[in-house]
DNA sequence: CCGGCATATGAGTAGACCTCATGTTAAGCG
DNA sequence: CGCTTAACATGAGGTCTACTCATATGCCGG
């Protein structure tokens, strides 16, 4: 199961103190973003509202890419958990309902977690023990890099609840299918502040015209 | 036609003089792009490789985020000519072929034209008279807002070539699959130097699958 | 009580973007 | 041709942000 604590922070909060002090900034790391965007936020302003001075932050996190993708990790741990909580318990008999499932999990998750509207999973991280790779956006780079992480999960969901075909083809279409996704959804709550609901339909009619070609038919 | 001084431009360059400057800074953003990426790249930088005092710059570009989008509007604007005499050339029976001619495209500036390969279609670009959205991440917006530009052109072309069936349908679909297509392309270019073959070939399967319920059959 | 080690702190550094007062050139006019 | 006026060009410097590091503070075994 991904962590925060995986490539992300400096050091890992020891003590119950130091613990809460990075959730802190985390939460208002999540309502800044909502509030100014990614680059109306700045390091100083997070620290100040959780009430940890500047010097603190440091020692947790390498550098405000480094927050957001904490911040981005722990959101898609969340939003995974509760995908697989409700795939694993709900009456899944059709794969295509499972594409459905998760872009309305996904989308009520952007409604409703703070943060999770506009950094969601990708948009800002880095990939962990990323190649210094000259010549990009480390924005958007991070964005793919993280699309990949649901990817490997989602596919384990697939195979295991579906019973789809283990393979290389797969692999590739589920992290083709989220990245597609991901940018229709982008998209949809550009349009919208809730997402705009053609824009969602369409999103799943992508999805599922796209992978019917990898899955099994229902 | 979209122009680079339609609303990037802070005054339209009007001596000789002023327009070489103007297109030697472009040029050199477009290297300076492909050599240290967006955030490596400076204003400063762009500003002495051209040759042009800093206040200079200025007088022409906004700010930086208004120079790359001018250079983006540059290339986009070269990606739909070419597009558009070549599917106005070429012998193209069927509207999957005009998706593989256009993908295949794009894929060949990607690789030659500087500048294109990182910045491309978005990345960059805040909409000209955007509203000012707070709580939004300019970089994200900028592509997002962009391909709707590509998805215009893309859409007159479709309709005048390929005589397909105008309408609302029509319109958000090809948004949607510029965006879900501009996605995946990021994501062959990210996974290869000249662009997996293989996510290339996916990109086209998605985009051709979804499309077929809005275009007529072949 | 105390030495030594880990942690906490915030003034300070480096550097980026962008401005604006000043200097320079060109244009309009009698 | 000289004078007035406006447009354009310039780069030192203001402001702000990410990030550091020397110093201060607390913790703990002896």
């Amino acid at each position: 199961m991904t962590n925060v604590s995986a490539g992300t922070l400096r050091r890992r909060p020891a003590q119950r103190r130091s613990v809460e002090r990075v959730e802190r900034m985390l939460d208002e790391c999540a309502r800044l973003l909502d509030e100014v965007g990614y680059d109306g936020l700045t390091t100083k302003e997070v620290a100040r509202r959780a009430g940890v001075p500047i010097g603190t932050f440091y020692q947790f996190f390498p550098d405000k890419q480094g927050l957001v993708r904490a911040l981005a990790l722990r959101n898609l741990d969340a939003f995974l958990d509760r995908l697989t909580a409700r795939l694993g318990s709900a009456e899944i008999t059709d794969w295509t309902d499972a594409v459905d499932l998760a872009v309305d999990e996904f989308v009520a998750m952007k409604r409703t977690i703070p943060g999770f509207a506009i950094v969601d999973f990708g948009e800002i991280l880095p990939s962990p023990g990323a190649p210094p790779l000259k010549g990009t956006n480390r924005l958007l780079d991070a964005a793919l890099e993280n699309n990949v992480i649901v990817a490997d999960r989602l596919r384990a969901l697939t195979i295991d609840l579906l019973g789809a075909p283990r393979g290389p083809g797969l692999d590739r279409a589920l992290i083709v299918a989220v990245e597609a996704a991901d940018a229709v959804l982008k998209l949809a709550f550009r349009a919208h502040p809730d997402g705009d609901p053609d824009l969602i339909t369409e999103c799943k009619k992508l999805v599922r015209r796209y992978l019917a070609d990898h899955l099994p038919e229902r």
